[in-house]
DNA sequence: ATAGATTGTGGGTAGTTGTGGGTAATAATC
DNA sequence: GATTATTACCCACAACTACCCACAATCTAT
């Protein structure tokens, strides 16, 4: 096997059907250890947009936030904040899986959809939503940027 | 062993065929070392080019990238950045990759094309957008050239 | 110089993938 | 308990992709 397990890039566009379902792209699919069953956790993502992550990735994080003291408020909200809408869910198939109304929502999806590659997660998009947090982004403090840039690429 | 694995070295002229086909020069395969398993990961340079890596090489991008946590908006802005064009594929029994029409819109390529060696990674240019960077770059101070004089030697 | 191997380019075909819809099973509501 | 809504599973099909074969041009070696 020479790419990487559950690991993601790449951007693609698909479509959200009348029942909701979205297609995980077939290369997506075929990177994924066989113990994740066929089985994503969908959330919240920190931006506009539906964070998919592999199960057995999620449970990795799972792990780190019950490391987590629930002493500290900023950690209970932190915590409360990063399940609260977590679903496990298993792609038909078709290799599609069923986002719920309440992510949906969230990340104002239509019919049109892009899903992107985030290496160890999924993310999809409403292209609209997306176009106008890179134009956002495009102001960001650059430096900090270009210093991960310089450690990271080659 | 004579050359250095995984290096690339000078420019060659290919046709991008009806179905987005570009061949890989023999010469750049023939240097490959047999962990990339004949595939590559092809992606947006920062010119109007396509940058096309070893998948070995790549790899050690991607775990650097695994590294930084999505909770800092520059990092979900620099992994979305980075990996949002990047495919690997696998060259076939004629040493061809197939490239995405995401990518030969963004390079702007036609029938005609250049494929360079630029040591770690191939790029493949439509001649003319090559020649217009090279004008641009001609007048580029050479100050900045004076120093990397200090840190290369040729 | 000639024969054989390699390389670049073109095209056909069988299998895969994305998308839509239907039906049965399950859950929710009254 | 009956009716409705929701979900899970199945089938269909067009579009696309991966894989195979063909062949001319170039290179290599005797």
């Amino acid at each position: 096997m020479t790419t990487n397990l559950n690991t993601f890039t790449g951007e693609f566009s698909y479509t959200v059907d009348a029942k909701g379902r979205v297609n995980i792209p077939s290369k997506f699919r075929k990177v994924l250890s066989v113990d994740n069953e066929d089985t994503f956790v969908i959330t919240r993502g920190m931006d506009p947009c539906v964070w998919v992550y592999p199960i057995v990735v999620w449970q990795n994080i799972e792990n780190d936030l019950k490391s987590l003291s629930s002493l500290s408020a900023i950690n209970r909200t932190f915590v409360r904040n990063t399940v609260r809408y977590a679903t496990p869910l298993t792609y038909d198939g078709q290799g599609r899986i069923q986002l719920t109304n309440n992510l949906i929502n969230y990340a104002e999806l239509g019919k049109k959809t892009l899903i992107i590659g985030m290496v160890n997660k999924i993310e999809i998009w409403n292209p609209d939503r997306l176009k106008e947090i890179d134009k956002k982004n495009m102001k960001i403090d650059s430096t900090a940027y270009d210093d991960l840039a310089e450690k990271i690429i080659i």
